[in-house]
DNA sequence: GTGACTTTGTGCCCGGGTTCACAAATGACT
DNA sequence: AGTCATTTGTGAACCCGGGCACAAAGTCAC
């Protein structure tokens, strides 16, 4: 079985959703559309929920521009309209979208009308946060399982979901039709945590251990690593300080 | 005063790390590190601190070549030797890189030998989590100041740390150094936490609250987006319905 | 010292993403 | 009906990061 591993990259990847398997198969042309636009269609719909939701911010006919929703989501209007354009045409020029045609399509293409059962692995702080976190089921994400090693958490309910022995992953990931897996577990377990999940079942994980993991490769990895985060930042505070340095150097 | 949007991209930004200001201002030629270049150093940097820790995995001279790194942290040898260029000529052809002038290299160019004073605003589950973590003040990210608006938490202990009135912001993050915010309260109020930290002297911000903020020019923000990254696990997860329904299909 | 081997540093190309700018389409107004 | 303003959809240019492949440079063996 060929493996790959999870690049460490959160930002800037290539990936552009390839075919899945290795071959791009001739025969079949599934439309591809660049993950950043995926990323940015599911804020257009975030969006367009929130106006449907408070009911302003549209027009009296229902309708909205590119320019308008660009702006609600801070965009550029062109990169909008071509992001939407992988979806076909459902604009109509001097006009602009349908609302509510706009958020429907929307939902269809992202699959955000149905459901993704999560399982989270590891409920220490993190787990209990993500499995108390309420935007997760409201988007789609219900938390169905919670998974640990730990004698004293196993039976015992957090967050309304009884915390199952990691031991039962394949018996309650498919009873719970899990689809995606969440590791929230020390480093060093991550590794023996995703081949578990994998023996589930499970074809799509979000990591938050950092390092990497290694996967069969029609597996999605996505990880999660905070203390990068910090390092950017902290790296863009150096460069401010250099910048300043520089600045007062050379007058 | 100019203010920019923090756009929401988690993937796939063009972000160059562009001189801070508006003018490229000739004379002051600052290198210019790529954002996923710099990400990509402090994973060299962990498994160099890792290998020196443990001893092993490295040659008795004390020289690693980029073949080895680079599957160490499973990437591109050519990719690292590039990423590894932009700090300069550390190198020996025909041998490789001495790993402890590396690893000094390398926490020098990223501020890895400093500390950066973080603070958390709203110590609610997430916020709870990340001031127990202990991997933040492990890489130099001490979290120093914690603030929210409950009074039931204000005064009371977190992981160590007394929680201060959002109010008492400027002065606590003046008294502590903070140079990191980081937002972990509703968004509701997430924007208006942004404008305190601000106005409180803190330039770097991470954000955990969907939705955009808006910030003067010289402040940097990343979010993080859970729920993103679940809709983008599910997209994949259609797309592979897609794939395995075309090829039953087509036969 | 010389030759063979190893490894770095980088020029070059490629593919993807962003942006601009414009033609096509549509509705409103006269 | 015709004209004009408005807005979409997209071709094309540009920029950036990734990866290949090779010359330069240095080491080791003899
Ligand atoms: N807490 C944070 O804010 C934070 C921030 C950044 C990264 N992380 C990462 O997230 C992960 C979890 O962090 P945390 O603070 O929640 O840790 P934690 O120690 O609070 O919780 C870890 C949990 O995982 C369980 N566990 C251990 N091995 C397991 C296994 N093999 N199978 C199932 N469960 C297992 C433990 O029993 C524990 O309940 C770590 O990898 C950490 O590096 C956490
Ligand atoms: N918990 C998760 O796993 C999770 C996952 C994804 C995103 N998020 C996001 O992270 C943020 C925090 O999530 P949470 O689950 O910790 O929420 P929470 O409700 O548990 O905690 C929020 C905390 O913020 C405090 N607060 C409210 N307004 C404040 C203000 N103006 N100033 C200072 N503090 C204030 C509250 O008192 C509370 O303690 C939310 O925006 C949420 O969308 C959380």
């Amino acid at each position: 079985m060929s493996t790959i591993v999870a690049d460490g990259a959160t930002p800037g990847e290539p990936a552009r959703l390839p075919t899945i398997g290795a071959a791009p198969e001739p025969g079949l042309r599934l439309r591809t559309i660049p993950e950043a636009t995926v990323a940015r269609l599911t804020t257009y719909l975030r969006v367009l929920d929130r106006c449907a939701l408070v009911g302003a911010e549209l027009r009296v006919d229902g309708t909205i521009s590119s320019d308008e929703l660009a702006a609600l989501v801070g965009i550029n209007p062109a990169k909008l309209r071509k992001d939407l354009s992988y979806l076909g045409s459902h604009g109509t020029r001097g006009v602009g979208y349908d609302a509510a045609a706009l958020r429907s399509t929307l939902q269809q293409a992202l699959g955000a009308h149905e459901t993704y059962p999560v399982a989270v692995v590891g409920v220490g702080h993190l787990g209990s946060a993500l499995a108390a976190y309420p935007g997760f089921p409201a988007r789609g994400f219900p938390v169905r399982a919670l998974f640990d090693t730990d004698p004293l958490k196993i039976g015992r309910p957090v967050a309304g979901i009884t915390v199952s022995d990691i031991r039962e992953a394949a018996l309650v990931c498919r009873r719970e039709d899990v689809v995606i897996g969440v590791i929230a577990t020390p480093e060093p377990a991550a590794q023996r945590v995703a081949d578990v999940l994998v023996a589930a079942g499970v074809r799509s994980i979000l990591g938050f251990a950092p390092g990497q993991l290694t996967v069969p490769a029609d597996v999605e990895v996505r990880r999660v690593d905070l203390a990068l985060e910090l390092q950017l930042l902290a790296f863009h505070e150096i460069r401010r300080g250099d910048v300043a340095a520089a600045r007062q150097a050379v007058p």
